[in-house]
DNA sequence: TTGTAAGCGTTATCAG
DNA sequence: CTGATAACGCTTACAA
């Protein structure tokens, strides 16, 4: 005996029409019954889940998703995945969305703005619940469809006060004010900060501004020095030769980030120059090795963690799958921890 | 005049019927031509083409997926997302799978068989094209719906000759016999080895069995403590005091990873323990830190990006969307490269 | 080379 | 409380 030839086979796994067969019951009623929400009485619903994990039925979301409109997906796009910046905010992020139910679709942009839009583009495809993005620049295209993708968006890291997205983040002006002001009470006059060496990393610029604005207030020059060199450890081993070694010499440096600050710190044992007290240096980011150097790192660490909860949780609530809070709006601009070290 | 009122309406995304009345062909043409496979004449193709930038149509992936029987989204299990041992790997897989059109769906599993395979079963919702997961210790549960899948299998970093599913790795056994070698080869005699503090990470034994059988073979008599701190750093103070202090005292220490040897170098500083002259420790991981301590750190670098894009270039292939390799298998034992530093 | 019809697995709608 | 029916947007099968 043949079976029956089907025209076409779908996945091969169990459907809702299985289960509603072998319980006895509509499609409809299962459905109902999984969702938890309709009311389907007690014997139905134990038939139903006896059937369900007789045949180990998992519902097919993606048709779930195409019936509703309605996708529990969720994409995401950070510059890169495994650096130590962006990590723990994907992590939160996702766990904090997983536990809903929703799904993280994850790209990297390494920084390009091209690769970013490809990456929204792809997203839209899954039509998905929101979409989350890191800061607020991006191409003309993928402001686009942002806008008219009709969902709610999130930028991170970078809080814009006046963009039309939700901005969960916080100020990188701030955290430049932040490092100016720790040396200035520290008693250091000639304070340099030292840029990324990576271009398009446009926060850090952010950062210098803070610190130029509050130089100034007390009436210093400020100082920006832009590495030439393009891996970190030798950007920051080459801000600190040219900066302690010319005319005019800084007894303190910001680094953009923990890298280069990093690199200037081992250069510095190298060279004979005695941190702080010479030259005192600080970086931003908190990574994992700068408690460990000698002498440890004073830095600024900026809360990846909350990020990606947060704006996991503003997700949820603009999608109504979690109660709004009362003044969210204020909640969203978080703070960074100066961490004080011995290198300052 | 009203709109007439349709009875249900979808994202409000334009569609690909839209698409096709716009170019003025049906809607399985514009499928085709989307697709680059069909054969669809060059006049229609450039009024399509037309039509879906002035729409600025995205195909509805769900809708496709469902249609097809096969989803172009692949899931993966990871301990953690944000830690430095799979950031990399998780970052390679991915970009290896977008770049042919693949979304990867994330999940964290703690170390959790539990949470693994909760994981596991909400990907199985996206119907996926294929699996991956880290490590071959899974709940009977998960190793059921791995198996009646029916789709490619990867489990990854640790290498299992004889399991069924794909295998991308290195041998933990032979890293552990690796890091005894080196340590014998240096003229250290009384080698111990120290676990690690997290329950759960089975790997780290099968390396202290290979650390085993190497001194076992030459006579000496291997040495395992498990440290009762939570902490690593602090796991790695007390492994270094006690393997220091007691009546027996370690010339070398292998510890289960990096953090532990971190916490072990920092202490010995503060202890006065001139490292490697009095006791020589070497980690594994190659963390970001490790060259940057004061001894730098000896370590084995486990090859976390290759793991990554091998995995998914065999996804790839098993799915046919990459011509297959000669000899795969060989292929996926990869090796861990000791990095000798100053620790040793 | 193009089009028609049917169906993928689910849920919204409406009727019992 | 339960169920039939018709979408959701796309692709396969088959026909022209």
């Amino acid at each position: 005996m043949s079976e029956e030839p089907r025209k076409r086979r779908g996945s091969g796994r169990a459907t809702i029409h299985d289960v509603a067969k072998l319980a006895g019951v509509g499609s409809i009623t299962v459905s109902r019954h999984l969702k938890k929400n309709g009311y389907v009485s007690d014997e139905l619903g134990a038939r139903i889940d006896a059937a369900v994990a007789q045949l180990r039925y998992v519902p097919n979301l993606a048709a779930g998703g195409l019936s509703s409109a309605h996708n529990k997906v969720v994409g995401m796009v950070v510059p890169n995945i495994s650096g130590p910046i962006f990590a723990s905010t994907i992590q939160s992020f996702n766990d904090t969305l997983n536990r809903h139910g929703y799904q993280v679709l994850l790209a990297s942009s390494y920084f390009s703005a091209e690769q970013e839009e490809n990456a929204v583009r792809a997203f839209l495809g899954w039509s998905p619940a929101a979409l989350a993005v890191v800061g607020r620049f991006h191409s003309s295209g993928t402001e686009a469809m942002l806008a008219t993708a009709g969902i709610p968006v999130v930028e991170t890291w970078d809080y814009a006060p006046r963009r039309k997205p939700i901005q969960v983040g916080y100020s990188n002006r701030e955290v430049g004010a932040q490092a100016a002001r720790h040396l200035l009470a520290k008693g250091y006059k000639r304070i340099a900060f030292v840029q990324n060496s990576v271009a398009g990393d446009l926060s850090a610029l952010d950062r210098r501004d803070g610190y130029a604005t509050v130089l100034e207030e007390h009436g210093l020059e400020p100082w920006t020095y832009a590495p030439t060199e393009a891996a970190p450890f030798d950007a920051g081993r080459q801000a600190l030769d040219e900066l302690t070694r010319g005319k005019r010499k800084a007894d303190a440096i910001i680094f953009a980030n923990d890298n280069l600050a990093a690199g200037a710190l081992l250069a510095s044992q190298r060279a004979g120059i005695e941190v702080p007290r010479r030259c005192a240096l600080m970086g931003f980011g908190d990574y994992a090795f700068s408690p460990l150097l000698l002498p440890s790192l004073t830095t600024i660490r900026p809360p990846g963690r909350e990020i990606g909860e947060i704006a996991a949780q503003r997700i949820l609530q603009a999608l109504g799958a979690l109660p709004a809070d009362p003044k969210p709006a204020r909640l969203n601009l978080l703070e960074c921890e100066l961490i004080e070290r011995e290198s300052t």
